[in-house]
DNA sequence: CTGAAAGCGCTTACAG
DNA sequence: CTGAAAGCGCTTACAG
């Protein structure tokens, strides 16, 4: 067994007071003192436990992460952002990675308030019953990162614009065959609102979007691959498709090359996120960039606010909802096109 | 506030110990007595403080993991597994993200002991003075997924076949100007062991290999784009490069791309790993596969095992290692030659 | 500046 | 089958 506090205040010849107050600091403690203690600690290899400090301090610094899937390397390079940020403030992060499993979101997050954590993020984007409930009712502060449709602390980028400028881009560069890889609608940021820009982009320039031109996926490569192959098979004249993730992106480019297409000679893709992917492939993907770091340090920035101004009343914490800017990143997967 | 055992056994009218049974199990109690408690819980929306539960047992159920780099594939793949796995037998994870500080491992692997984790998971595969005390002294369960060159319980790969496998492969299709964009030769395995597989293989085949042909790296795509860079800037005659990840073999394959060089047509390429980037590139790549759910899974069960058999002496938990099997997967990055 | 004691929210022998 | 009480390893008023 490792050594408790007692054993080293036995060996120091103190009370477990002072032990507490030299591992503590704060309060003055005499220079003889602090040294017998120090002393102490280093003959017994004491280390704290940080369990029972939390259960007295009624604090653990523990932060809870829900993560739809930890290998998209858009989603792990947010964590690793927040975990960076977290660690700075002394928080640690309990983790859960979800695999697009609603059901297990409140598994997680009943697991989080039984180790009262001190809050949690949600990076999940899609809302059931049991979730509502559990976020109504508790007391532990969470910041999203999408619009769950209700009033929740969040830290966004504006989906919406960003596919209307996505379209745009296409549209300006000559397009007017336009399919889009959407996401699900059920996700309200990634999946509503980027559906909503495109058409409302598309209608805004008198480009017509039948609706054999929209395809729904989940943001994965295989995805994307294979609803590019949908639209390709059903005989549509595609020009260019703009793809609500890069990973669907970057599968619907190796579609077209495995079907001897050329990017963007005969179709151009747009993607959504500016990941790591965008620049690992060949050609390197136009895409509508998230400010990626950001967007981790200022969730576990809010989340902290909210956890120390605990004491303030519920309203005041509840709506508060940060915008961040993303922005059109030129690869070299579209082509300009004559008029 | 939320309610605690102790508001519950009063809204029941029993006491905390009966409550304390009804929510463990175990132990007999009558129905009448359960029903009351289990309204009480419901009522109060009770939830059980899992801090207080782990000081009182002197178990957390929580698994430290520190992970390298999060946003490398591969690896958050495996913490996938891990997390899978371990969610399954009812442990939670802590993680940190080190990003190759070898630094930080030693405060984390503090911290962890702090919170009194049932067990470390260390992904990481550089040892350094501080790390080896800690590892040395500390009485919690570890297991690592790399020869550290101290006896640790380990999940591997045999590193030095596969790099073994991969040089044979090329020389067997004909390639005779073979370099490596070798990993740290501090990483045991990763890094030495792959090398000297490399090496073994072509000297086997009267293979020479002189030192302007071994770059050595740090198995990210950006570094691997670089050294192909140097490779070809030195003006070797390279035929194929063997990359001691599947990252910097695609960087290898964007320089070779960037400047107007077909893979396979000019240089073949052959990765490490297996992860998923392998098979989301064009052409896709050749590469030794590594289990790597397996690991995940192998790892947590080892490591359980090892938890649970606490009590057992040192010796008989200090040495276990355990070798999964690697395997050549064909992409199209490969060229064979004629001879 | 220092210490004795209560208490954080649980579990678990022990006794009945 | 049920409960009173001790104790897990800390922190923190309170008193001196």
């Amino acid at each position: 067994m490792s050594a408790k506090i007692k054993d080293v205040a036995r060996a120091a010849g103190v009370s477990v007071t002072s032990v507490s107050r030299v591992i503590n600091g704060g309060e003055h403690i005499s220079e003889k003192l602090e040294n017998k203690v120090r002393r102490a600690i280093e003959e017994l290899n004491y280390s704290p436990s940080l369990i029972a400090k939390s259960l007295k301090r009624n604090k653990t610094n523990l932060l809870g992460v829900i993560i739809p899937d930890i290998t998209s390397n858009f989603q792990a390079t947010i964590l690793s952002s927040i975990e960076d940020t977290a660690g700075k403030k002394g928080y640690n992060l309990l983790i859960s990675n979800i695999v697009e499993d609603t059901d297990k979101v409140v598994k997680y997050l009943n697991i989080y308030h039984e180790m009262r954590v001190d809050g949690i993020i949600l990076m999940h984007g899609k809302m059931n019953e049991e979730i509502r409930k559990f976020l109504e009712r508790t007391s532990v502060p969470v910041v999203t990162q999408s619009d769950m449709g209700i009033p929740l602390t969040a830290v966004l980028i504006n989906d919406y614009q960003g596919a209307y400028d996505a379209a745009s881009y296409l549209i300006n560069n000559g397009h007017r065959r336009i399919a889009m890889i959407a996401g699900d609608l059920r996700d309200i940021s990634a999946g509503k609102h980027r559906l909503e820009g495109f058409l409302a982009a598309c209608q805004h320039y008198g480009i017509e979007v039948g609706s054999s031109m929209i395809k729904y996926g989940d943001y994965k490569i295989n995805t994307g691959y294979r609803l590019m192959n949908e639209l390709l098979d059903e005989g549509s004249p595609v020009q260019a498709v703009f793809a609500a993730s890069d990973e669907m992106a970057v599968g619907a480019i190796n579609c077209l090359h495995d079907r001897g297409l050329s990017v963007p000679g005969d179709v151009s893709i747009i993607g959504f996120d500016g990941s790591q992917i965008a620049d690992s492939i060949r050609p390197t993907l136009t895409t509508i960039r998230q400010p990626i770091e950001q967007i981790g340090k200022a969730t576990v920035e809010l989340l902290l606010e909210l956890i120390e101004s605990a004491n303030d009343t519920i309203d005041a914490r509840k709506f508060k909802k940060i915008f961040l800017q993303h922005q059109l990143h030129e690869g070299s997967s579209c082509r300009k096109l004559e008029n």
